[in-house]
DNA sequence: TTTGTAAATAGTAACTATTACTATTTAATT
DNA sequence: AATTAAATAGTAATAGTTACTATTTACAAA
């Protein structure tokens, strides 16, 4: 792959936060050091790191999220405010039974826990 | 509440399926009853269900799904065909660490497995 | 170093899913 | 039957994302 300055930008911005950013906040912050770039550009740019294993696409309820953090990982979400925190607890279910019970083969899994974060309880 | 049988024909569509049907699946399947209901309906009357606890929505990435099961459950997913499979698996994980470690008090819990379902292995 | 090229971009238009608006209809009460 | 507020149909508007196209740019070969 060609490399392309918008490109590096954009997986800066977002491996640099732990806020699990959406398009438009990237595009926002992209717009701060590339003054014309387009958001097309931002779109077409968060689909090609996700294929290459750069980022990680979250969707969170119905916002579409990005994440630097591309180890399998786990969520707690804030039912107040909506922040997002990552956590490595790990997912344990009984997977014969899944196999056996569903007749399905689990890959991976994605967890979200939520409640109260320490801002809001 | 007012009664009205376009949102009752809207409920009885939903759980009479477990197809887990998007909002467009559902308006197509209510036009067969109710020639002229509008799509604005379907929408209005979809919120006001969940709302007072008749349907849950699902989340299935960027998808917005809707669920005649009102329990809390969770849903495995075939990677391949992308069909959603209601599950009475349990999530367990250690919620005095969540509490202690991440400072969050869990209230509820989403899980996806994702994997391959019979049709796909 | 120039030159050729295909890939990437900026800017804009189009598309899709959802929500908002408004005049009309309807459920339910008097 | 008359009244009234809630719900509807039909349409317009909005938000988020993708598609398109002329221009620019990375990079390889001369």
């Amino acid at each position: 792959m060609r490399y392309s300055y918008q490109r590096e930008v954009i997986r800066e911005i977002i491996c640099s936060t732990k806020s699990h950013p959406t398009a438009d906040w990237i595009y926002s912050e992209a717009k701060k050091k590339i003054d014309n770039i387009s958001l097309g550009t931002v779109y077409r740019n968060l689909k090609t790191l996700e294929e290459i294993g750069s980022i990680q696409i979250i969707y969170d309820e119905n916002l579409i999220r990005y994440d630097g953090n591309t180890e399998e990982h786990h969520h707690l979400k804030c039912s107040e405010c909506g922040v997002l925190i990552d956590t490595n607890i790990k997912s344990n279910f009984d997977e014969k039974d899944i196999v056996s019970k569903y007749n399905f083969k689990p890959e991976k899994t994605k967890f979200f826990i939520i409640g109260k974060c320490n801002k809001h309880k």
